[in-house]
DNA sequence: AAAAACTTTTAGGCTAGCCTAACCTTTTTA
DNA sequence: TAAAAAGGTTAGGCTAGCCTAAAAGTTTTT
């Protein structure tokens, strides 16, 4: 059983157990600066989240995920790095490509989810079997790059 | 010059254009119905549209797009129907390959969006030329049955 | 150990979107 | 054509998230 929390709480329960595994813990003002918003909402969601019971936090300590909270935060990332992968694929550039996935996690309907983590996979594990998925992606980076050229 | 406006005005405007192309104009009971919202909160978002001059809209009266709403329409519609296609070809099932496209077709950098609509343009396009691409559909589509037996 | 610097919290406000309930207007129908 | 039904509007409220400014707590520096 997962969420049932907003979007933006996800997306403070990912940041979280990003820097959570990073230092052993998170600061409001990291929490802050990761999501672009000031410590005073981030210390409101934090409320929230706890009395959710997804976080552990109490004022002016450091902040960490419960149980649960974990167990949400590990669907979100895997769903994010899917995403993400997925359009490294799709050759958007990596920068863009980070930032849009947070944008792709949310809401998308389990089916698509697990399309999009079937098409990751296959393309992925594809690359020591039979070439057609290289040949394939190949075929895809020369069209792009024709578009690209034609484009100028 | 396209956008500046919300996520949910672009629903707004792209569910009024559809409707007007499909009987010549809206009514609030049309606009709230699609978007799944009471007639109340159509009439405050056609207000707001108005005033930024995308719909015309009078008080009892059918709803319009003004051409500035149409263009922003149109642009919302084009992402909208490359997103459908391509989750029908990750092999969405065609309702929730419907339903997401709308999550999907906002928000996204133009980089993104240019690369899944090259995507599909090159997935598309390659139906008659050369068999890579249908034979590496192919083979992911296989590879999804495959996990959909081993799912059971 | 007191001052300075930084971090966190509180209080009060704001907007976007949505809702209900009550009240108008328009359309249909007997 | 008047009454009923359907559709549309207004007013008042609500929540999620975000903000600023000021107060309070913590840490670092001297």
């Amino acid at each position: 059983m997962a969420a049932q929390v907003s979007r933006r709480a996800e997306d403070y329960l990912r940041i979280i157990y990003e820097v959570v595994s990073r230092k052993g813990y998170a600061r409001i003002k990291d929490i802050a600066i990761s999501l672009n918003v000031k410590p005073a909402t981030a210390v409101e969601m934090m409320k929230k989240l706890k009395h959710e019971n997804l976080v552990n936090y109490e004022k002016y300590g450091g902040v960490t995920l419960t149980p649960r909270g974990k167990e949400i935060a590990e669907i979100v990332k895997k769903r994010h790095d899917v995403f993400q992968k997925f359009l490294e694929i799709l050759l958007v550039p990596k920068d863009i490509a980070s930032k849009d996935a947070h944008i792709l996690e949310h809401q998308l309907d389990p089916k698509t989810i697990l399309q999009f983590t079937r098409f990751v996979e296959f393309v992925v594990s594809s690359s020591e079997r039979p070439k057609f998925v290289e040949r394939w992606m190949e075929h895809f980076r020369k069209y792009c790059e024709q578009q690209e050229r034609s484009k100028i």
